[in-house]
DNA sequence: CACAAGATACGATTGCATTCGTATATAACT
DNA sequence: AGTTATATACGAATGCAATCGTATCTTGTG
């Protein structure tokens, strides 16, 4: 049996490391730590120890060809931040996507923003 | 110094009774299991636990006049949402509150919400 | 070849979330 | 008053997330 891509909701940690992958493409283990460690004080071990966690979750793809190893997102930044808002919606707005919508717009939402979002709505009417 | 109340991020189980105070209103220990318990196989003292352990996290303040304890959330409804989705902007999102209203809107939304999100997107823009 | 640099693997620790059993206190009822 | 029901408090066990030290392996270089 294939294991249950689906649903999969990385930890915290985990979404920090995949941020980057996202960003930067596929990456060693050296890559990824020089790119947190800008930010994060975070050890070489515990990235690679995170890393390796996720490619036993399928969090991650890895490939081994190389002596250091490349590592790839499993899942699209856009299927994982679905389905974090759908968690999301479920566990705190009775499942709701619309109701979490609209809590999410607020005075902030600048022109630009709400024109963007417009857009958004006319298209999906068609 | 006062506790800070502010970006207290409920976790699952907490949210889990939060949604019941918020529904049912300031509510004892056992009147929050007895609904708990309907949906999920939970203990008594379980439920117990955790909202002492919130009352210390100041997530519910806890009325102590008679001998069954009255819990009621510290925070409303609409500023936890707010709070988790503020968090899950900034860790998934790149901070941007549009993108992820674009992300969670999709052909599955109904027309009826899409009305009402226009309606909102005016009434912010007055 | 031998060694240094740099990689993965592994194990241990810490802390938090969650769960529940048991002890103890209080109230109610006969 | 004594027994039963029901409440809180407390402590312990479990499991996962996160961190890092150390061991081991590989590779390039002198």
């Amino acid at each position: 049996m294939a294991r249950d891509n689906t649903n999969i909701k990385p930890t915290e940690a985990e979404l920090t490391l995949l941020n980057v992958l996202w960003k930067v493409g596929p990456a060693t283990v050296r890559q990824v730590h020089d790119v947190v460690s800008k930010t994060q004080k975070t050890g070489y071990t515990t990235v690679l120890k995170i890393l390796q966690i996720m490619h036993e979750k399928t969090l991650v793809i890895r490939d081994e060809s190389n002596r250091a190893h490349v590592y790839a997102p499993a899942n699209s930044e856009t299927f994982t931040q679905s389905s974090l808002l759908k968690d999301l919606a479920t566990k705190a707005f009775g499942g709701s996507t619309s109701k979490l919508v609209m809590r999410a717009l607020d005075e902030s939402t600048s022109k630009e923003e709400i024109a963007d979002i417009r857009q958004l709505l006319n298209d999906l009417e068609k």
